[in-house]
DNA sequence: TAATTGATTGTCAATTTTGACAATTAATAT
DNA sequence: ATATTAATTGTCAAAATTGACAATCAATTA
């Protein structure tokens, strides 16, 4: 009995509004008072629901690496048989695919774990995880690829990834979308060259 | 008359203090205590020397963009006339050369420039600047090199160059340096096959 | 030596940020 | 209706951050 708890909802609530304040501000100037009134709750509520600072950053990484683990592997499970490079192109760089605020996030983490060992090692884990399903990825069109190529070329495109994203705050991301796009192209075909 | 100043080697002091700061914990991290403490001066001189905080930002931001412009300037006129492309993946990918602290600063000003109108226009202009000259500098080897592939490499080649030093704090530049490096030669070579 | 310029130190108040908790209100079950 | 559970509001103090300025000390020139 007694009243219903909102704890989840609330945390959801108070989570997003901090992962957009993240991307905008960065982690440092997130503020609690900034995060309260982008989530439009009271600064009381966000302790009495997600803790003091540093347990609200602790549940924003692992959100947002579920978030991301989850998003992917549908992704990933959508991905065809055949032509599956064309079809991670499309689902890396398709304008309406693309999610800079995300991508802020993880980069903002990734920044912030230079003074957080656990944080490191979280966002390690992650960015090895996401560089070996790209590999695999590949490895459906062209099973018998050298692993050293396979290797640069997941980097490659991971880093094209990123950094079409990072350049959300200078507004110049649609403007070298197209760039990007044809950069990855580019290094997947030296996989597959017969593909073109 | 009048005792000496040390406006320019105390600016410099701060300024070196501030850039070291913000690799590390970015701008918004950056207060003032942690800078005059890096740069081993009480809080009042930096105020007194380099103004206040909003300055501070402005002059590193001004720093920053000088000093990699004349560093890059400098790249530049040493690279020979012909293989020039080779020489470019040396510059920019050997390990001896990185300054993920120097891009690290440039990533967090970009980040900023969200918030900062004047800000923006600088690293836009910046960016621009980057990407052409490398264009520029892939023409001397194939001077009719399709424009839209250049772009698309020269593209390619700063997401892979920034992506490797963003990793800083992962302590995983140099585990993915080979890649980048090959990355980018897969990238060039797609310029020049022949050159193999 | 005296005047002058500027570095250096120290202090103070205003503001922001955070953490903690008490008091109140709302919703549910018995 | 009442007890219970939890959301919500409000307040307070501690700490951190910043901006401003006064006072002192150091180096130079006339």
């Amino acid at each position: 009995m007694g009243r219903p708890s909102k704890k989840a909802e609330r945390t959801e609530q108070i989570l997003q509004a901090l992962q957009r304040c993240v991307a905008r501000y960065g982690l440092e100037g997130s503020s609690l008072e900034r995060i309260s009134e982008e989530a439009g709750l009271q600064r009381s509520l966000l302790r009495h629901f997600a803790g003091n600072r540093d347990e609200l950053i602790q549940q924003l990484s692992d959100r947002v690496i579920a978030q991301s683990d989850q998003q992917w592997a549908e992704f990933i499970s959508y991905l065809p048989e055949q032509n599956v490079s064309n079809a991670l192109l499309d689902g890396l760089f398709a304008e309406d695919h693309s999610d800079s605020e995300f991508i802020l996030v993880i980069e903002s983490l990734i920044f912030a774990a230079g003074q957080d060992e656990q944080l490191r090692k979280k966002m390690q884990a992650w960015m090895a995880r996401f560089t070996d399903d790209i590999k695999s990825i590949l490895l459906r069109d062209t099973p018998a690829a050298d692993d050293e190529q396979l290797n640069a070329i997941a980097f490659g495109l991971v880093s094209i990834y990123f950094n079409l994203d990072s350049l959300a705050p200078l507004n110049m991301s649609e403007q070298y979308r197209p760039s990007a796009r044809r950069a990855a192209e580019l290094l997947i075909n030296t996989l597959t060259p017969a593909a073109r």
